[in-house]
DNA sequence: AAGTTCCGAGTTTTT
DNA sequence: CTCGGAACTT
């Protein structure tokens, strides 16, 4: 067969990765140097010369936008991508749990939670604990849960050395008993349990990895280690996994990411060999030069440094703006100049550091009359009342998940009020029984006659619908059980233009379970030749997974729950209009925009005061700021206001460290405040001062005494005239706001 | 049970 | 400043 396409148009390194031979490999792949591609090469290669069977592929991606362009690419390529696996940590984790639901001790039904719902969960399972809200705040401990289950901790395995430890030990336990109870598990349940699984049944784990000899990871920086753990397992001894990361777009440690698993793989596999890929084809010269020089600032690195062979292009412009509404301004300026040059809107981004900034674009363009689209807003499965019909329809899937029945045991009100649900929760939490079966006793026994009149309203309409819409096509159920639940009415009553936008999304979702095909969905990808369907598996598989397999069908309904769980869906707008593009810089990863404005480059906001605390939180953000430096290809523009209105008061801050970090000589400013090549602009990154400060004589980083507090450092200040007030770091003492008019301080 | 006011927190986000 | 949740009225 000719082969050669798979190799055409490929640079020398790409076509050695994709070429690689059968083992393990370790791609290291620079912004914009074709890591995509390049992965969807090897696959068709692996199939066309390697001979490798489609059904022996698993490709792993972090979003599903990732997995569905790399389906899509793949289709294209080679005409196909059945029988592959390709998809998302989260949906091939739970496609297994389906797959091996008794294994994994879940019930048959099981739903998945979304950080919403796990929230909600959280705070009924410490209320029963009656703990302290204040004490032990539900979002901390989520965290705290979510963290040790990427970890691959269970309650078992934590250590209380304290009594602060041993309580949210406890807390943990008590999540997991209250999930256990309702037949739900969270994101990162999803993760461990799929890790669990393998780890404790050897013959399934065999099974796998006779499955799948070729293992491809997209974003391998990203890889937390419960996803480390589940990757090598699967790879180890004999696996050939192919992973493509690039250490220096690490922006996740937050949320678990380990970079180092980059370092561990070259461990786990000494004989993967290393491939880096280093010519990028998106931005010019200069701003790569710039982006080289900014990444080399942090230590560790694996090492890479982007070239182009291409033309260096302009400098890169930095405004000095004298606020936020005057960088706003600037840059609605500058995208109409690019307009009026013939650019489309929709090639410029702004990219911001964090949410709240995005509101003074937002304001600047609804003056202009210009486009926008902001990105990461409420997803179409995150709004209320999509959830709300979404609880209806999990409730009638699974009566024993408490999540759901709290959403709508009384929404739309029908005379259960809180006294009841005290009750039942009482009932479900002495009986270890779920809410609903707590509901068919209490109305037994126990409760007014009015109340269990309402709740056994409540429970015959839930079986009601179960029964009405048992043979209905999915979007007739859909739209059956919203027409009936009450909703549509309830929201109908609503005043305003609110109501209506909710039935029509209602609405909305009907169209959606109506669109929803099997393609879209691992149900049907089950469809495609399960394990006990292909021969050659069936004979390798013990008898055991085999059979299992065959149990997988999952119901139409259940797979658009879960489908609506793992995808929430795109944003608002359509992607197709003409628009300003808004976004976080974590966002824009992976995106690419021919105009780019970094907005917001001041010290606090960016690097963030709460990452730039330690050395790994500041690589970390620069690290973003690399990423956001690469997302240009044309044009990209640094901006920073002197003065900003934060939270409703004034901060003065610096400009951002790492606008020093860039070579002076690709930097141009357009309202030359910095004195950029000269000696002064070398305080920037030294955290000197260089404007004026409502203090005379103090600025940012002078030394003062104060009479009581004495010695400090000065961090910032805010507000004007005798309204000024003064951050100074007092040795000993910690960090004070005082009101500069009568804090009398005195300069060292 | 619905409507009010008050308080506190406010990086980054996918799944 | 601005949102969301809790605590308070009505």
């Amino acid at each position: 067969m000719d082969v050669s396409h798979l190799l055409d148009g490929l640079n020398d390194d790409q076509r050695q990765a994709v070429g690689s031979p059968l083992g393990a490999a370790l791609i290291l792949a620079g912004a914009g140097s074709g890591k995509t591609r390049v992965l969807v090469h090897r696959i068709a290669w692996l199939v066309q010369v390697e001979g490798a069977s489609p059904n022996t592929i698993l490709a792993v991606t972090f979003t599903n936008k990732a997995a569905a362009e790399m389906r899509g690419r793949i289709e294209t390529l080679l005409g196909h991508s059945m029988s592959m696996w390709v998809g998302t940590f989260h949906g091939l984790a739970h496609r297994l749990l389906r797959l091996h639901w008794r294994e994994a001790g879940l019930s048959q039904n099981f739903q998945i939670l979304d950080s919403e719902d796990q929230a909600r969960l959280m705070r009924k399972v410490l209320k029963s604990l009656e703990l302290d809200e204040t004490r032990w705040v539900p979002r901390e401990i989520q965290w705290f849960i979510n963290a040790q289950k990427d970890e691959g901790l269970r309650p078992k395995h934590l250590k209380a050395d304290d009594p602060t430890r041993l309580q949210l030990i406890k807390i943990y336990q008590a999540y997991e008993d209250a999930c256990k109870r309702a037949g739900v598990v969270d994101f990162a349940e999803l993760l461990l349990r799929a890790y669990e699984i393998w780890r404790d049944n050897p013959g399934l784990l065999e099974h796998y990895r006779n499955r799948f000899a070729h293992v491809l990871v997209d974003e391998f920086q990203d890889t937390n280690t419960i996803q480390y753990k589940w990757l090598t397992l699967l790879s180890t001894p004999n696996g050939l996994p192919f992973v493509v990361g690039d250490d220096d777009q690490s922006i996740y440690r937050w949320r678990g990411a380990k970079v180092e698993n980059l370092q561990q793989f070259r461990r786990d596999f000494p004989k993967a060999i290393l491939y880096k890929l280093e010519q990028n084809y998106r931005s010019t010269g200069i701003i790569l030069q710039a982006a080289n020089a900014l990444i080399a600032h942090n230590e560790g690195r694996l090492g890479k440094t982007l070239w182009t062979s291409g033309a260096p292009g302009e400098r890169i412009k930095l405004y000095a703006a004298f606020n936020e509404r005057d960088e706003a301004d600037f840059v609605v300026n500058r995208i109409r100049d690019w307009v009026a040059h013939g650019g489309a809107r929709r090639e410029a981004a702004v990219l911001y550091r964090s949410n709240a900034q995005s509101r003074v674009f937002e304001e600047a363009f609804l003056n202009a009359r210009m486009p926008y689209r902001v990105y990461g807003g409420l997803r179409f499965f995150e709004r209320a009342e999509i959830k709300d019909a979404l609880a209806y329809l999990r409730i009638i899937s699974s009566r024993n998940d408490d999540t759901s029945f709290e959403r709508v045991v009384n929404f739309p009100t029908r005379g259960i009020g809180a006294k009841t649900l005290d009750m039942l929760r009482d009932y479900a939490r002495t009986h270890a029984a779920s809410l609903w079966s707590a509901a068919e006793a209490c109305i037994k026994s126990g409760l007014t006659q009015r109340a269990a009149q309402a709740l056994q309203s409540f429970l015959q309409l839930i079986e009601k619908l179960a029964a009405e819409i048992k043979d209905l096509e999915l979007y007739e159920a859909v739209d059956h059980v919203i027409q009936m639940c009450g909703l549509i009415e309830s929201f109908k009553k609503e005043k305003g233009e609110r109501g209506e936008a909710r039935v029509e999304n209602l609405l909305e979702l009907v169209s959606a379970a109506r669109g929803f095909t099997p393609e879209q969905n691992w149900a049907d990808n089950a469809g495609l030749p399960t394990d006990a369907n292909s021969p050659e598996d069936a004979t390798r598989a013990t008898d055991v997974v085999a059979n299992r397999a065959i149990s997988v069908p999952l119901a139409p309904l259940e797979s658009f729950l879960a489908h609506a769980v793992l995808e929430s869906g795109e944003g608002q707008a359509d992607p197709y209009a003409d628009c300003v593009q808004m976004m976080t810089l974590h966002s824009a990863k992976g995106l690419e925009f021919p105009v780019v404005f970094l907005a917001g480059m001041e010290e606090g906001l960016f690097p963030h005061q709460r990452s730039a605390a330690d050395l790994a939180g500041l690589e970390e953000e620069r690290r973003l700021c690399y990423v956001g430096t690469t997302r240009a290809m044309r044009q990209l523009y640094i901006t920073y206001a002197e003065q900003r209105r934060l939270y409703g008061v004034d901060n003065y801050a610096q400009p951002s460290r790492f606008i020093g970090e860039f070579p002076v000589d690709v930097l141009e400013e357009i309202r030359p405040r910095l004195q950029i090549s000269r000696p002064l602009f070398a305080k920037i990154s030294q955290g000197g001062s260089l404007r004026e400060t409502p203090a005379p004589g103090m600025k940012m980083g002078s030394r003062v005494r104060h009479a009581k507090f004495g010695d400090g450092v000065v961090l910032n200040f805010e507000g004007n005239g005798p309204q000024a007030r003064i951050q100074v770091n007092f040795e000993g003492q910690g960090t004070k706001w005082l009101m500069l008019s009568y804090a009398n301080l005195e300069v060292v």
